[in-house]
DNA sequence: CTGAAAGCGCTTACAG
DNA sequence: CTGAAAGCGCTTACAG
């Protein structure tokens, strides 16, 4: 395999000069927007071959003024909920011939917001999707310009007037608690989890389930959403004492707060229940099994592109929605007594 | 906030004529490629505050010939490993002012690796980054033209004459290896998962070390690599009755593996040492928790965008390389008697 | 069906 | 320091 790194790449007009044909002949065989004689045709198609032609996307992307690019923000894409979301949309993406690319929010204050956001905004976009996870999805949507065309993926009931697929935790954290409630807990305690705004929909459910059913609302534990700020989490419930049910922010924490408990002497869910949210794949798996609020970020990452794209070729498309399920395991139970 | 998705986007000629100078003019405060008055200057800048004027990236990179865009090769992102290696990717490239694209490799067959490698190569492309842990990533380096800069992210010993930053997971596995024969272990069990080539650099590491011991070397069980597959795994190993220690190829697989023997009544690592691989968040959350050969992904990641610009600016670089750690946790034990 | 010409929105010599 | 001109590699009317 020879490698020619100082080879020009061949351009239409090379193909058009081995081919014997016009250049505009050679960009219609390529598009198929007009029709060539079979014989041109077999012409370019063995010129394009021979020279190993490739379209120049810049361009293309000038002369049509398409854009194919799909730019999304996100934080941590390694969490679990953000790469399901990303593997939705690049799915969603790829099916109708864009390309996805992605730019981390890694930065804690606005500048860093706006530098990721400028980046973005360099290449040439067709559109933009913001997982409006956390606080740094809110930032970058907040320093969004507003000539660019956008979807996010946040939580229902969140403020900025954007076109937005919503994921309704705040119902998914209302029927976890009553789910908890109905099994005799007294109250429901909660971890919270970094919110895009503050309070996340999780922690307004999780407290209008309590109030609706006239229990006591506890102090909220807070977390940053890994397993290891749960860890510290279930160390402060199990100190507590009358802790015997706890709605997690998500799974991650979850597998924290039940490694804390057990560490400390508490048995899950015979003392204490524990539900997360997402539905990890590692839930089913953990001991005791977990029982979870399962959201499809998959899905959610594909009606976020679906939504996008339907808004640029101006046809009305209502609001995604995607309400988070209740999945039982083990992990809970009615109290002890 | 009122959009105006009708207005045509300023050019660069109309902060031209606002700001009531010439066009190279624009470019040059723009680019900074050239000195220009301090008058024209201001009144360049504020006639693209006033016109929220944005480059136009493809014209840009038509006329420069520069490419911003590394794409990146990769199957289930949603896995620890790859997320991991994707945003160490992203962060180099971040840095040096590109933009990542995620093409990712899901079909099973030849022909969806040419597929995504097309959509890949339709764009203007710096370069292009594979994440060769598995046989898609090998799929698609094989559909590979010669005439785009490439970088591979792949287990060391791999066949292909492309340039790569390696992980050794071949040493690895075998310093795994020697590490529970040293407990006293008579032989090590493995759990392969699907590997790029056949074999696996953990598959040989792993053998290499039984043989020079001068252990006997079981059969392996095969897994795909999930924590499903891993339950699987581990219950035929605990129908096995012979087991002390098991290697497994990912600590996804481990976690399935080390559940299973339990569920069967073995204990770890009482009855059964258990290693993993990767280094996975939550190994270190797990009840019990998880020794595992470390692997910094996101390192790799950063290497091998390193190594590709390095190659791109004609600077001679060494092959990067990376050797997995051993962490000792709970999960390993000298064998009962 | 096919070619000559203009244009997409930038940047880069080239003169001055 | 500044502007007129050419060019990057495509596509798209416009004639024929």
């Amino acid at each position: 395999m020879t490698r020619r790194p100082h080879t020009r790449p061949p351009v239409l007009a090379d193909v058009a000069r081995v081919a014997g044909v016009s250049v505009p002949t050679v960009s219609r065989v390529l598009s198929g927007s007009a029709p060539v004689s079979a014989d041109k045709r077999r012409q370019v198609l063995r010129a394009i071959q021979e020279l190993g032609y490739r379209p120049n996307a810049a361009a293309r992307a000038l002369a049509t003024g398409r854009r194919s690019i799909i730019s999304v923000l996100t934080s941590d894409t390694t969490r679990y909920g953000y790469a399901s979301a990303i593997r939705g949309i690049e799915e969603a993406a790829r099916a109708v011939g864009l390309v996805v690319a992605l730019t981390m929010l890694d930065g804690d204050d606005e500048e860093s917001a706006r530098v990721a956001v400028d980046l973005a905004l360099d290449q040439p976009l067709a559109g933009m999707i913001v997982l409006e996870f956390d606080i740094q999805g809110s930032r970058a949507l907040a320093a969004l310009p507003d000539t660019v065309p956008v979807a996010a993926v946040s939580s229902a009931g969140q403020g900025r007037s954007v076109p937005r697929a919503l994921f309704d935790d705040h119902a998914g954290a209302r029927d976890a608690t009553n789910y908890l409630l109905g099994l005799g807990h007294r109250t429901v305690h909660h971890v919270g989890i970094p919110a895009s705004g503050r309070p996340s929909g999780r922690l307004l459910g999780w407290r209008e389930a309590l109030e609706a059913a006239g229990a006591p609302v506890p102090e909220i534990v807070e977390s940053d959403g890994t397993p290891r700020s749960g860890l510290q989490a279930g160390a402060r419930l199990a100190r507590r004492g009358d802790v015997t049910a706890v709605l997690c922010g998500n799974d991650e924490v979850a597998f924290g707060v039940i490694k804390a408990l057990q560490d400390e002497g508490s048995r899950v869910p015979e003392d204490v229940s524990v539900v997360g949210f997402d539905d990890h794949p590692l839930a089913e798996i953990w001991t005791p099994s977990l029982t979870t609020m399962s959201q499809d970020f998959a899905e959610l990452g594909r009606m976020a592109v679906d939504f996008l794209l339907g808004r640029l070729a101006g046809v009305p498309v209502a609001t995604p929605r995607s309400t988070p399920r209740l999945v039982v395991r083990k992990s809970t139970a009615p109290p002890a007594r």
